[in-house]
DNA sequence: CATGATTCTGTATATTTATGCAAGACAAAA
DNA sequence: TTTTGTCTTGCATAAATATACAGAATCATG
């Protein structure tokens, strides 16, 4: 029994059906073979970036959206035409309909410098927290998104 | 101190930086004039749908994609994560697809400091007539979408 | 095989989150 | 005003999750 094997399994049930904690988890689990102990799984949930929300007092695991982000680096990089700035805003210019996709991309990394960002079909528009910042988050753009980086 | 007002104040402050624990957020909010118990934050928790992730370790809070489309409220100010600016532009973050029905209600308001609006997917993007009416459009505008703001 | 480094796991426990219950605040109806 | 119901909150505690530590398993190398 391979503890890959068992995040698979583990993400497998999670997307299936609502699971609403880790001993209903291991429950599950233990039917299909996998006998661990909930400190294990909740050392998989950090693993596969798991999370957990309640809704009407009810609590559910989810395997977010933005999970796997990181292994699109270096697909957005190729859809990042250029980067140009004026003091206040940046402007990043894409392949035809990707503006949306680069915009999530920023999005989720969450930089403080960065208030937002608004894509239309092939430019996005990023805004940073200040006129001062935008040199700073030119260069994080830069980095992130056409050297691919962390 | 609304309630209304002190779930905003904790959408605004999970959205903005790395907030990883209750007991944090409580801190956070105290700052702001919001003192209430760890209880009652849970409970908000709850009524906003927040998910919470581990990732290396490090607990993370977050307002998930899919927030607000079980939670249904009449209110526009429900579908507002946060208000935001620089020196010249103000950015509105919005639950995922709402940025246009929040941008249509400020538009109607006509107010006259703004010019205009752009409205992506979930950010929308305030013009003020100048950068020396932003702090007020601010005001305009979190008093009119968000009820009881501090 | 033996050794050392690394990874994985369970146990016990610390930390964090959820909730039953009762009290206070407020509004509408009597 | 009093009554009744709804809503919100804190307190105390139950429930759930995370982690320090130690032992077992795995693996590469001499």
């Amino acid at each position: 029994m391979t503890k890959q094997a068992r995040q698979f399994a583990i993400k497998e049930l999670i997307a299936a059906r609502p699971i609403g904690s880790q001993e209903t988890l291991r429950r599950e689990l233990g039917k299909r073979g996998f006998r661990v102990t909930q400190a294990t799984l909740s050392r998989d949930m950090n693993d596969l970036g798991v999370s957990r929300t309640m809704q009407g007092g009810i609590p559910r695991y989810a395997i977010p959206s933005t999970a796997g982000m990181t292994a699109l680096s270096p697909l957005v990089g190729a859809e990042v035409v250029s980067i140009d700035a004026n003091e206040s805003l940046i402007v990043v210019h894409t392949l035809p309909g990707c503006a949306n996709t680069v915009g999530e991309f920023i999005d989720v990394r969450r930089h403080p410098d960065i208030i937002g960002t608004v894509a239309g079909d092939n430019t996005l528009l990023v805004v940073p927290t200040s006129t001062k910042k935008t040199t700073q988050v030119m260069q994080f753009l830069k980095h992130t998104l056409i050297e691919g980086a962390a």
